[in-house]
DNA sequence: CTGTTAGCGCCTTCAA
DNA sequence: TTGAAGGCGCTAACAG
């Protein structure tokens, strides 16, 4: 029964043990200088037999450095967050940095404190977009390197993001070319984050391109509730459309049940894409139309450059990260094979 | 261009621009003793100016502490692993602690060093069931609070779990019974994940007690290409059953996808059900009866419980965390009303 | 109410 | 190849 008073073993106690200087204890530890063979022995069997390991806060306090990244996301729900969050570990894991995950849930912003306290962690810090107020980042960036993770360029950040615009132009010309739609909406609010701003003006601009109106958006959060909401709101003003663009695929999903509970077909009487393609999305029928981003790759990439502008190399060229549209059966394509994905 | 070399405003940079002492700047910053109003009043104007972030090392090394708590999962696929996450994150963000994140994935194990470096910097650590070997985490256990979460209670260690053994004896005395099936068969390993063998022990519990044979399990993975796996070697031999319990929805999802692209009926001509309720499983037709478990809750007691065992207050009983079957049409009941969640 | 002064545990010159 | 000693930035007595 370990006492909450057992402080554990201290460097001090494995030099003792080992008959060294602690100076040699840490030298074994991490391999900096050279140490004999039988020293390193002597050493390395004190340090096992009495389970030692270094305080990271003495090492950090130490060395300058805490080794560690710091990432801020919204509420992981659906595959996009939990994805990203995965190759940032995994980024980080490679680069030997641990990594701290601070979430924003809508009841429980990340206050000033929170988040300072997150920074003062953590040697660099990627946050979304569109989830911290940019007074706050501007701060945090004179203190450490900020990368704001799939956010427009916001002046004066550096950013980081899959491309957005193009494959929301892409998927609504899909609609209106290849299945003669003329009447799209967009689910979603431009406000809400600066993805769904973005994705609204490849929307906006395939219809402009083409000389049709450009109807306001429908408004709404990403959740499934808000897919429902929008359904009912299409259906109170009478269905003026004849395909809804998405915002993303829960948004989708939802307001496709909906509409088809009441009695409209998809895509008969009107084309759903969504975006993200979640696992739902190649099992419902019809498939849902989306598109695929990649993500992991994000959340890779977003560590690398951290540590890149840590360690002060020269931060290769993001490049772009693209992403593919995906043809199912809900923008009114042949459903491909299978369901199986 | 603050350069890496940059080394940020100390406690002395304020005290010197406060024209106060470090201890009084680290008194108004923690609000441990009393500071007149005035005094107060200019160390925050001095914080302010100079964006002054107290180094977390530093506040560490001296206080002791670490005021992070660790957490160990696999991969975040599907909707489990991350709402376990969100309720840890979210418990140990009201206990004012931050969580460090460490990810195993198939060919990244964590071996020691990966290990020992996460314990080094948190005060205490969650992880996931069957995922750490037991000589490590006993290793761990000498220096600090140690929970297993979703695990079986491994002679020794700390565990905190959903019911699993009760409800899948639950859903298989449900098929059996309310639908009358009679050679149900087990899709999963009991070998993988500790949950999966509770599980399998549940199936097991339920048929040996209407007198019927146990047949093994059909083995596999988790993810949804083993779900097809299982799919196919159902089909190779024959098909001897008339339902399917799966370790997860994944699984049951590919499974029932791949079988009714052979030309078998689900429920009509096997019965399949799940576990963990993903949102796929209300969107398919027909829908996936599944258990829901508590997980948010479970990563939230696991928080609260690490934070007990650090500070050494006594632990509250855990109680049972209850899962609930989730019943849809693919088991042969009435589908529930409309699709919307 | 405020300042002085030891450490906290480790890394890293600088000598030997 | 090894040891001694001086910080790293902060907290927490202990005096005033």
């Amino acid at each position: 029964m370990p006492t909450p008073e057992t402080p554990g073993p201290t460097i001090y106690s494995v030099a003792d043990a080992a008959g060294v200087s602690i100076a040699t204890v840490s030298r074994v530890l991490q391999g900096s200088a050279s140490v004999s063979a039988r020293t390193r022995e002597k050493v390395l069997a004190a340090v096992d037999r009495l389970d030692y390991m270094p305080r990271a806060s003495a090492r950090s306090l130490a060395a300058g450095q805490h080794e560690a990244l710091g990432l801020v996301l919204p509420e992981l729900h659906g595959p996009y967050f939990s994805e990203l969050l995965m190759g940032f570990e995994e980024a980080a894991a490679g680069l030997d940095l641990s990594v701290v995950l601070a979430l924003v849930e809508p009841d429980r912003p990340l206050d000033g404190a929170r988040f300072t306290r997150l920074a003062a962690g953590v040697d660099g810090l990627a946050v979304l977009g569109g989830l911290i107020p940019d007074d706050v980042l501007r701060r945090a960036t004179r203190q450490k390197p900020l990368l704001v993770v799939a956010g427009e360029g916001t002046a004066g950040f550096e950013a980081l993001a899959a491309e957005n615009t193009a494959s929301a132009e892409q998927v609504t010309a899909h609609v209106l070319d290849a299945h003669g739609r003329t009447r799209p909406v967009f689910a979603g609010d431009p406000e809400v984050a600066p993805d769904v701003r973005l994705r609204f003006e490849g929307f906006t601009r395939a219809l402009e391109r083409r000389g049709l109106p450009v109807p306001a958006p429908l408004g709404g959060g990403l959740r499934e509730a808000d897919g429902v909401d929008a359904a009912e709101r299409l259906l109170a003003t009478g269905m003026p459309t004849d395909a809804v663009v998405c915002a993303n695929d829960e948004i989708a999903l939802a307001l496709t049940a909906r509409l088809t509970a009441a009695g409209l077909a998809v895509p008969g009487d009107l084309a759903v894409t969504g975006w993200d393609d979640v696992m739902a999305a190649s099992y419902v029928r019809p498939g849902l139309t989306t598109v695929r981003q990649p993500v992991r790759d994000l959340g890779a990439l977003a560590a690398h450059q951290l540590h890149e502008r840590i360690t002060g190399a020269a931060p290769h060229d993001p490049g772009v990260l693209e992403t593919r549209v995906v043809l199912r059966g809900s923008c009114g394509c042949p459903e491909p094979a299978p369901p199986a994905p």
